[in-house]
DNA sequence: TATAATCCGTTGTTTTTCCAACATACTTTT
DNA sequence: AAAAGTATGTTGGAAAAACAACGGATTATA
């Protein structure tokens, strides 16, 4: 267990929090270690989610089949980042599933409890909902920006609206982009193809530089 | 003060909170009035936001402009809804602006009080967080099925992925919509008359009956 | 009840996207 | 350095969406 907080003593949701305290909130929160082979369900669709989940170690994605069945990667998520939050606050059954990827590790912790601190109100509790708050806010204004830029109706306007975001954010008219083609059209909405055409016509038309990750905006 | 209070005691963010706990309450979030005219702004943006808002009273919208300046509506804020909360919490700049579109008046609240509860740890913070963490992971929840929607090719597929999600959550196959057209559209980032057609061609393949709100989903 | 305003469906044209197939450049492996 | 694999750009035809314009139905208003 002591192996497994020095993993994710720096994550998101345990910043600020001292690794002192760090085992006290385990028993406080419920903690408990589960561990999946590669290619083993997490979390499954319709499942009623009490704990949320704290990956430690390995590889997972969040997965969701349509109404036709077509599967869908939602996200990937990386060691010490937490999943399945949002389910476990709204009481509101999933309706996504989780895979491991490889072999993995997750600490998964009791919602519950982590939102009603306990009698002697210890002084951790604090920050862990500052932190939790923090994450699941942050995770709405992306989801917002994505869907600002997937509401346009052009790829042309799609990408413009994703690279003036990510101008503003890296506050410079040059930026880094993390995604590859295939990852920027996936998270735009659109074909990979039409996509890598419509920017070869914004380098055209003067409006856009890029070359790999690398991208400027040209003012006009 | 208890005027307003009285407005808003039903609130989601006051649920299950004892309405003479409430006063109290006003005074440890540091709550503050506030009154607006028709047209007034609420919040602008670029502007540090320390406290998130609770509207007692009028209408509220929230724009936003893209880098042409076209003004698009995120959302209505309606009576005893809270708003700009996400911002609050991460503390980043909000790229949206708050409008009054009536007379309104507004309960802002400091929301680093509301996450560090005070030394007694009184009674209503644990609620007020478990409050807002419903209210913040319903909000992710909800993005997330819209970009689910959002993310198809094709309107007609945009347009069954809405009713299916639907369909489940009303359990049942024939759904009613909270949107007219024009709103359904908005909502699936669509053309208006484009998806009327689609929804006709829908009716004559015999995969859907719909007569204005209603809407029944034929098994294949 | 007449009138205006709004909502919704239809149609035809233009624009854009999708899709498949292929070419080129870059990376990794052997 | 050759070979294989991967990522990106290009093109042309088919499909879909946007757009504009209009007509009928419903609702709100005078």
């Amino acid at each position: 267990m002591i192996n497994e907080l020095e993993k994710i003593k720096d994550s998101v949701l345990l910043q600020d929090i001292k690794v002192e305290e760090l085992s006290s909130m385990l028993g406080c929160l419920r903690g408990v270690i589960k561990h999946y082979k590669k290619g083993e369900e997490v979390l499954s669709e319709g499942a009623e989610i009490k704990k949320f989940g704290l990956l430690t170690e390995g590889k997972l994605q969040i997965v969701q089949y349509d109404y036709l069945g077509n599967k869908s990667i939602l996200s990937i998520i990386e060691p010490k980042q937490i999943f399945a939050e949002a389910y476990a606050y709204v009481n509101k059954l999933p309706s996504m599933n989780v895979e491991a990827l490889v072999d993995s590790t997750v600490l998964f912790l009791d919602s519950d409890k982590l939102s009603s601190p306990c009698q002697n109100c210890c002084s951790f509790h604090k920050q862990l909902v500052k932190n939790l708050l923090f994450i699941i806010s942050n995770k709405n204004v992306n989801l917002t920006e994505k869907i600002e830029c997937m509401a346009k109706r052009t790829t042309k306007e799609k990408l413009l609206t994703f690279l003036s975001l990510e101008s503003i954010k890296q506050n410079s008219k040059e930026i880094y982009i993390q995604y590859d083609r295939q990852g920027l059209a996936d998270y735009l909405g659109v074909e990979r193809s039409a996509m890598s055409a419509e920017l070869s016509k914004l380098k055209n038309e003067g409006i856009l530089e890029y070359n790999k990750n690398w991208f400027k905006l040209l003012q006009k």
